[in-house]
DNA sequence: GCGACAG
DNA sequence: ATCTTGTCGC
């Protein structure tokens, strides 16, 4: 298990102060160069909710890359400890995931090479995304997929499916806008930890398969949402 | 004060 | 995110 942090970052109990001035602590953390060696495993992992926001279902996929085919999937379910502010999501659905994660057979759980997270990576005002957060809690590469902008301006984008345009914030490239489906609305792809926004852009592309989402955050989106049935 | 605002 | 039916289009 990769670990530590000097600071109490497990107390998620912290109040919209402290969880800015935390992720601006964090942020420093935050390697945006490939730290990132063969993939086999990647894991998706997405969020919902039950019983009117109560409870938060975590929901963590792992499938093989090369076949893009799952091999394990874990849904759990958690009190909920936080409501919904723009730019404070991940200490409302880190604590879930890393619950869902904690519940993978620990031979597959150290397998996992790199982390697809529901939501946005270093394109956030702080560039701490829920994907940034989580990837560096579990000292992970991982990237960001979401389906809507938070911050960051961007061209238009080809209607083309591969086509992407850049997310700019200034002359900070914050990741990319892409069309991962032709007739379809981009996704929004940014590297989360360990990674550039090339390489996070390659492996958004490398997971697409014949739907808007990339296959782990779909996977892990079905599972988490209410569709995916029971567990 | 007026918008914008991941899931 | 979630509440919700049918409906338009490939």
């Amino acid at each position: 298990m990769p670990s530590l942090f000097p600071h109490p970052l497990h107390d998620w109990n912290l109040t919209p102060t402290q969880a800015v001035a935390l992720q601006r602590e964090l942020a420093c953390r935050i390697e945006r160069r490939d730290r990132i060696g063969e993939v086999r495993r990647i894991a998706g992992v997405d969020i919902g909710f039950e019983q009117g926001g109560e409870v938060t279902r975590a929901a963590v996929v792992v499938l093989d890359y090369s076949s893009l085919e799952m091999i394990d999937q874990v849904v759990s379910r958690v009190a909920t400890c936080m409501p919904y502010i723009p730019g404070l999501l991940s200490f409302r659905e880190v604590p879930a995931a890393l619950q869902a994660f904690a519940e993978l057979p620990s031979e597959l759980r150290s397998e996992v090479d790199l982390l697809m997270v529901d939501g946005h990576g270093i394109a956030h005002p702080r560039r701490m995304g829920v994907a940034a957060h989580l990837g560096l809690w579990l000292d992970l590469p991982s990237l960001g997929v979401a389906k809507k902008r938070l911050t960051g301006r961007h061209g238009d984008v080809a209607d083309e499916r591969g086509a992407w345009t850049p997310l700019m914030d200034g002359e900070e490239t914050l990741g990319v806008v892409m069309r991962s489906r032709q007739g379809v609305k981009p996704i929004f792809v940014s590297p989360g930890h360990r990674l550039s926004v090339d390489t996070a852009t390659q492996w958004a592309l490398a997971c697409l398969g014949r739907y808007k989402l990339p296959e782990p955050t779909r996977l892990a989106d079905r599972l988490a949402s209410r569709r995916g049935q029971k567990s």
